[in-house]
DNA sequence: CTATATAGTCAGGCAGCTTGACCAAATCGT
DNA sequence: ACGATTTGGTCAAGCTGCCTGACTATATAG
């Protein structure tokens, strides 16, 4: 593969990045809840596995865990999670999605899939299928980095 | 497709596009060229078609023209750009690449080459075409948002 | 030849992140 | 068992990159 071709990919992988994480937040503002941001998103793939500590946030969002910290503030002010005192860690503190979270969750996954439609229709749902594969076999579990 | 796997796209799609740009600006540091930005990047992709002006990266890099401006003034104060009356408006000026611009952007290429080599390792050639040929489908030619 | 649109700049502000310093609880080493 | 180090979290201050709003100068339309 040539140079171009592979700067070729990374904008076509940055431009399609973009625009489906757009598309998605639009869906899940349009569905009713405002105040969210993509990052917020991103963090509910976290806190949806049993929940999360600040500082395993921070390692998953790419973000220091004072900055991780200020994003679990505002999801708890608008209502998204509330912080519990850790079961095994007294320094810890838990950080759990609440109904309203839960609801903004399931409300990006639709819009997720809402976004998705139109790529799997030009695709072919074979094709759309292989894409998500070796994607998936090549990024398998780095950091999201909401921002560079 | 179902909603969870829409969402594991997105996020597949993220992680990979994250990856790829904090290579690629490593790769490009690690050549000499500090002080650049993967914002810079982009804009240089803009640039090294005949030259844009401000108002033309705003557009490509979805940002306010204020925002472009400044960083067409970062670019001139560091050597890789330049800005030139346009020849046929006598209200804009034409950013064009200077030689060390040009550099930059060939060191791009060159790390964008690194950093996508052990993917096709991983999926193989004809895979790796095909991930190529299928985000070009489906992401054609929208703003690249390097913020969210 | 006025009226509107467009390219660019100047000024001010702010969201989201960083670094640095600190406290309290857990873990390690001897 | 106990001091030393690590780890989870917070507080405070600052900065970067972007935004909005207001403005000038040139181009384009009616």
């Amino acid at each position: 593969m040539q140079n171009s071709q592979a700067m070729a990919l990374s904008a076509a992988l940055l431009s399609a990045a973009g625009e489906l994480t757009q598309r998605i937040h639009e869906g899940v503002v349009a569905r009713g809840f405002e105040g969210v941001r993509p990052a917020h998103g991103f963090a509910f793939t976290r806190l949806s596995r049993g929940g999360a500590t600040a500082t395993d946030l921070a390692a998953h969002l790419g973000v220091t865990k004072q900055a991780a910290s200020q994003l679990v503030d505002e999801l708890v002010r608008k209502g998204y999670a509330e912080r519990r005192p850790h079961p095994d860690d007294a320094r810890a503190r838990l950080v759990v999605m609440t109904e309203r979270g839960w609801a903004c969750a399931h409300a990006a996954e639709e819009s997720a899939a809402d976004a998705v439609r139109p790529w799997v229709e030009r695709l072919g749902e074979r094709k759309a299928r292989a894409l998500l594969d070796q994607l998936t076999a090549v990024a398998p579990d780095g950091p999201i980095r909401p921002t560079w």
